[in-house]
DNA sequence: ATGGTAGGAATCCTA
């Protein structure tokens, strides 16, 4: 059996409807994860999904970040906002078709030293406890999502100008590593070593026309999930439409 | 060229 996992920061579920429902019905991925829905869950669109035969859950808020995931098999179980005490709406973890799921959306950081840079990091730590605590590493389990990192100098366009700004720093790739190094990989970086290929670029100065992007939106997967990898590539299809989010959907495909 | 654009909100914040 063949299963494709999508994420993709849709910076507006609502913005980008139209866009979102013609990809879904031309190309059918078996699980979607959504970042910056932007929307409450009274407010999800979740009748574009059910007409395409996609199961959801979602947990969202007015205005600012929002997850979600659809799956065309059955959702065995989910927990929203897997940190409780966290205001954000950054994360959604689901169970379906014997795969464990959590899709985050991690946060910007802003700039170095200040409140919400410390919050990312400690974010990415809470992210490493979480899986560690509940040995998720021994699941078929899948990290994906908008991880607002960069790891290395062939995941930006231009290291030496970005050195030092948001998403591209020592500590945050740091923290990224601190995801490698409990055993996850990068499913990216398995297919394409040495390829530097962007799954984000700004929407200012004409970035995705000179191809001035970073490599931030991933797909980590556990040991046992690496024999039954098949594939894994950035559409940047769906960037070059008029309206589109500034992240390009990056593609997973599994083989059981 | 240290600006630029986009989304959602509300006349600014986040990215």
């Amino acid at each position: 059996m063949k299963i494709n996992i999508v994420t993709w920061n849709v910076n507006s579920i609502r913005a980008r409807l139209e866009i979102l429902k013609s990809y879904i019905m031309e190309k059918s991925p078996t699980i979607i994860a959504i970042q910056e829905t932007k929307v409450a869950d009274s407010e999800f669109p979740e009748e574009v999904f059910k007409s395409a035969n996609y199961r959801g859950v979602y947990s969202g808020q007015k205005s600012y970040n929002g997850v979600a995931i659809v799956s065309k098999f059955p959702i065995e179980g989910f927990e929203k906002n897997i940190f409780e005490e966290d205001s954000e709406k950054r994360t959604i973890l689901i169970k379906s078709t014997g795969l464990t799921i959590l899709n985050c959306y991690f946060p910007h950081g802003d700039v170095r030293g200040e409140e919400k840079f410390f919050y990312k990091l400690e974010f990415y730590q809470r992210i490493r406890n979480y899986i560690l605590k509940n040995g998720l590493i021994n699941e078929r389990f899948i990290l994906l999502g908008d991880f607002n990192v960069a790891p290395e100098e062939k995941d930006v366009w231009d290291p030496l100008l970005l050195s030092g700004t948001i998403g591209f720093m020592k500590e945050e790739q740091d923290a990224f590593k601190g995801l490698l190094n409990i055993g996850l990989t990068d499913l990216f970086r398995m297919f394409h070593p040495d390829e530097r290929a962007f799954t984000w670029w700004d929407y200012r100065a004409g970035a995705f026309r000179k191809n001035e992007g970073m490599r931030i939106d991933h797909i980590l997967i556990s040991p046992s999930l690496k024999e039954k990898a098949q594939a894994c590539y950035i559409d940047t299809e769906p960037r070059k439409l008029k309206g589109a989010s500034d992240h390009a959907p990056l593609w997973g495909e599994f083989s059981f």
